[in-house]
RNA sequence: CGGGGUGUGGCGCAGCUUGGUAGCGCACUCGCUUUGGGAGCGAGGGGCCGUGGGUUCAAAUCCCGCCACCCCGACCA
């Protein structure tokens, strides 16, 4: 394949677009791989189509090597699927719906368990069958709440995304290993730089799961690895080491203090250790923070009032929280909502009368039963010391809210953890049976009774890789594609007027693309070599060949993107010297 | 949904305070020169100034409403 710059449809921008602020898509839009349609939509143009998809090639090679057969479903889906797994309002806001002449509801899919496991039941009945696995690579859709970054948080984007169908779990077990390890080969060949970390699986339902992320400052989620073992994990996912429980009968009674003026956890610690009442000064951790929140469960129009009680020192992080308790959704308790509820006196709540108030309580993993607390008296101006659990309150479970920290220990090992940002490219889920339950998807075993088929899904964000990739690989001068997702191998620059010039180029162009080599040819003639340099940097082709000057000493010169390194090779030795790049 | 900001040729911006001929750079067209690091000179084409209403002799500019978009906090490939 040549593409011929003259002749392109390209237009590189010297400037860079005001509503871009993450490098991939600064430089994906310079270079003139996108332009934006509308909030979270972007076309793709003839570059990069190209690298979109040559992702979805290797991908699609990788699921293929592994066993998986593709399908392809409708973008345009009846509501009816998604009804009876609960996710037409589960999802809520995040779907696009729209209705047909009829006034029937559609939705544009924003994932499709629902219409595989259908397929698969439509067409398979015996154990003989399964396992089997089946994927495609598609459009999807969901109404993201705020859409940024270019490609990395779109409304519709290309994601393949594959399902398991097995007997047993330990079928299920292999199939997700299987897509493990292809997962790992996908993103070794996509020039990707990730880690694989345990994950929670959301909205998708299901058990053990883990995220591969491309670790990159502009990544959205958060993750954390272990300093001394092989432990990583989304902090969305971490589990916080809880203490041995002790005796709750070991310690003073309970004492109200009178703590005027302390409306923030420093204030109250300072004022509490200055009162000298307590038989050892305390400290932020010793106190217990009470977070009060609405939780609505989907289609539910009710919220339940919920405490969320963590260590003083500790935010609760709402991300962590929401994903904890999905797929319900989380709101703040207002202003408002406290003056409806007098018993409960903002910044001096205790959870000594929440079980009194019918109000359900939960804590973090450090509040173990035989722990005891500062915390509010439910009086204004007036907070609990010796407030022990197991004996003052009683909990009613444990959650994951408060806050990860850098340092703090690893669930594995209990060394220190290190914090880091990451895009998530992949997600691999074992669902087990959620879906297969609500669409009553059996196998008809030897014995003649059904078989409940358990299920896997596993999703590669093919468009969100070509930023992923870019946020990786860009330098200062432009993108800098690996060889197997790049737009072409070689990318030809012919400066000067002379027609030897040209023609050397055209000729080089041809025989290299004889030999199988993809070629961007930079023929555009009145151009300046400064342009056309500085073009081939932005537009990031591994290697870039200059026929110029040099062909006056009958050579040209080859330079490789990303280290920047030159060598002067003689024209007939050009082809034979690149092909072997 | 909460907070901050912006809407002016394809792109990036100025003009708005203090109403009066719509401007600059990039890109584009033509001519001449230039040609290994984003060339020079000259001549051009292209804009209901987001939208609706109001004030005024006169509105990109002032007032009110609406809409859209971007960025920061709650979703996920």
């Amino acid at each position: 394949m040549i593409l011929r710059m003259s002749t392109l449809f390209l237009r590189t921008l010297r400037e860079n677009p005001a509503d871009a602020e993450v490098p991939s898509h600064r430089l994906l839009v310079r270079a003139g791989y996108i332009r934006r349609v509308g909030p979270g939509l972007y076309s793709w143009l003839p570059l990069g189509k190209i690298v979109l998809d040559n992702i979805a090639r290797i991908v699609r090679e990788e699921m293929n090597r592994m066993g998986g057969q593709e399908v392809l479903f409708p973008a345009l889906l009846p509501r009816e699927y998604y009804e009876a797994t609960g996710r037409w309002t589960e999802y809520g806001d995040s779907i696009f719906t729209l209705r047909d002449r009829k006034g029937a509801d559609y939705l544009l899919g924003p994932t499709h368990e629902e219409l595989f496991t259908e397929m698969v039941k439509g067409e398979y009945s015996s154990y003989k069958d399964y396992p089997v696995i089946l994927y495609q690579i598609q459009t999807k859709y969901r109404d993201e709440p705020r859409p940024r970054a270019g490609l990395l948080r779109g409304r519709e984007f290309v994601m393949k995304d594959s399902y398991s169908f097995d007997l047993d779990d330990e079928g299920l077990k292999r199939s997700y290993e299987v897509h493990r390890e292809a997962y790992i080969k996908t993103f070794d060949r996509l020039g990707l730089r990730y880690r694989i970390v345990f994950a929670m699986s959301g909205a998708m339902g299901g058990s053990g799961s883990e995220e591969f992320l491309a670790p990159t400052p502009v990544g959205e989620d958060t993750f954390v690895t272990c300093t001394a073992c092989d432990y990583a994990a989304n902090v969305e996912a971490v589990r916080v080491p809880a203490p041995e429980p002790g005796d709750p009968t070991a310690y003073p009674p309970l004492k109200v203090l009178d703590t005027p003026n302390t409306p923030t956890i420093e204030s109250l610690v300072d004022y509490v250790n200055s009162l000298g009442d307590l038989d050892h000064p305390i400290t932020a951790a010793d106190t217990l923070k009470n977070v009060v929140v609405k939780v609505r469960q989907p289609g539910s129009a009710d919220s339940e009032v919920l405490v969320i009680g963590v260590p003083g020192d500790r935010e609760v992080d709402m991300k962590r929280l929401e994903v904890n308790l999905e797929p319900a959704s989380v709101a703040m308790f207002e202003a408002e909502d406290f003056a409806r509820s007098p018993a409960l006196v903002r910044g001096y709540i205790g959870p000594q009368i929440l079980r009194h108030l019918g109000i359900r309580y939960l804590v973090d993993p450090r509040v173990v039963v035989g722990t005891s607390w500062v915390t509010g008296a439910n009086q204004p101006d007036r907070h609990a010391a010796n407030v022990v659990a197991g004996r003052d309150f009683e909990p009613d479970g444990t959650i994951e809210a408060a806050e990860i920290r850098a340092g703090d220990p690893c669930p594995q090992c209990g060394s220190a953890l290190s914090i880091d940002r990451g895009i998530e490219i992949g997600h691999i889920f074992q669902l087990g049976r959620k879906y297969a339950d609500a669409a009553s998807l059996d196998a008809l075993g030897p014995d003649g009774k059904p078989i409940r088929i358990t299920m896997g899904s596993y999703g590669i964000g093919v468009s969100r890789a070509v930023a992923a990739i870019a946020e990786q690989t860009y330098d200062e001068l432009g993108l800098c594609w690996p060889r197997e997702v790049a737009p072409a191998d070689v990318h030809i620059v012919a400066t000067g007027k002379e027609r030897a010039v040209f023609e050397t180029a055209d000729q080089l162009a041809a025989s290299l693309e004889e030999r199988g080599i993809r070629v961007l040819l930079d023929d555009r003639r009145g151009v300046s070599a400064g342009v056309k340099f500085a073009d081939s940097e932005l537009l990031g082709v591994p290697a870039i060949v200059v026929v110029g000057r040099g062909l006056a000493d009958s050579v040209v010169e080859v330079r490789d993107r990303r280290t920047g390194e030159r060598t002067n090779v003689s024209v007939e030795a050009a082809p034979d010297h690149i092909a072997s790049l």
